[in-house]
DNA sequence: ACAAATTTTTAGTTTTGTCTAAATTTAAAT
DNA sequence: ATTTAAATTTAGACAAAACTAAAAATTTGT
């Protein structure tokens, strides 16, 4: 598999959502930055090797094969960024770019062994869950800021956003990840919410909101 | 810079020596593993890119600019090699393919995060030289065991030849770098030597011998 | 000095991944 | 049910990096 390949393969399933729905060209040309002659390109390499199902106007999907070669390069990609923050004290906006290119090393022994050193960790920087060696993983219980309704609680577990601006606003405002938040009251006129975050109350957008996702507790 | 441009840089900074001798073009191409007409197209390139000075017929050397870019992937190749040996708990043997892919990662933070981590290491697995971030490196002052003087002594502090069969046999045969070596006899009909390596007598042939560095002690 | 051998370059292809422009298929609107 | 619009594919071209075969330059041997 080459470099290329690979982000085709990753780009099809998270644009699958995990599930193994089907994905249409345009929408891939836009995830890749690419234009769609050169998907249907790729797509149909990529089918030819048995990586995805394709059928001419009708988009793709992945293939067993597919799926599994995606789940390994999410894993990758992930416990990279595990080791960027944990081991060289990358922050959690800076690891995306630097993780994009390590997914590709290729030698199962690293990646084990990166594994054992971050001692198996679950997710990600990001709140992400990380796939087993074998590809399993738990799908995480987690709703959206901006869908829990007021009174509620939860633990904020991940962003659904995690472009670098977004990243660096939630540092300044001293929102991380396993901080807990109550919902204390919403504005039906704009959708935005006063929450409590580690004892301190503050006004946040629903724009943020709906970026934001919590694991509910009460 | 591409991956392919790199690995050029490279081979014809070793084929130098870390000197800045000129090499020609067939020993360019043997050390990439490629055929001359390739290094020719290739060497084209890089000097309209400033990297080479290239005469045709005459050789290449690398330019200032290609020295420097030598050095930053020769220490972002070592320092990797250094963190598969010392953190994830790979052999010698088996650092220098991965080392090859991860060398061509690009990020100044990665490396420098790496180093500090590493605690700035100054040799790799095979007591080669880390050049710093600015491009300085200790020349070490290392000599062939088979041109050690008899009766002398001196510290293992390299090798040659570091391919993985070599470093097997050295292994096998209770041979690490920082252990101290004395020549007590050589055979002048094949050039083997009789040494003392951690108080153990040991007989090594020529072609051992001429590829591991000693750093001469007494 | 000159022919032979070696090294290096040039010319012409190939593969991979991309692009633009044009043609085709599918979906939407009257 | 046509016509119009949008999505997708095809055709043709290009740049990067490699190869083979042939031509040119350099070095070597006598
Ligand atoms: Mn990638
Ligand atoms: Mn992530
Ligand atoms: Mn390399
Ligand atoms: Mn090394």
């Amino acid at each position: 598999m080459t470099l290329s390949e690979e982000d085709y393969i990753k780009a099809i399933y998270h644009l699958g959502k995990g599930e193994n729905t089907t994905v249409s060209t345009n929408a891939v040309a836009e995830q890749m930055d690419t234009k769609p002659s050169s998907v249907t390109d790729m797509v149909k390499k990529l089918s030819e090797k048995g990586l995805l199902n394709y059928r001419p106007y009708k988009g793709v999907s992945l293939t067993e094969h597919g799926q599994k070669t995606a789940l390994t390069l999410v894993r990758k990609h992930r416990l990279w960024e595990v080791f960027l923050v944990e081991k060289l004290g990358f922050s959690w906006d800076e690891v995306h770019e630097v993780a994009e290119q390590l997914e590709h090393i290729k030698s199962e022994k690293l990646i084990d062994s990166l594994d054992k050193l971050l001692d198996y960790p679950e997710v990600d920087p990001h709140g992400d869950p990380i796939p087993s060696k074998k590809g399993e993983f738990k799908k995480a219980i987690k709703k959206l800021l901006s869908e829990v309704p007021i009174g509620k609680s939860g633990i904020c577990v991940g962003v659904k956003d995690s472009s670098a601006p977004f990243l660096k606003f939630l540092d300044k405002n001293n929102i991380a990840l396993g901080d807990s938040v109550k919902v204390l009251d919403k504005e039906e006129f704009d959708g935005s919410l006063h929450v409590r975050i580690s004892n301190k109350d503050i006004h946040i957008s629903q724009q943020i909101a709906s970026n934001l996702y919590l694991k509910i507790t009460e």
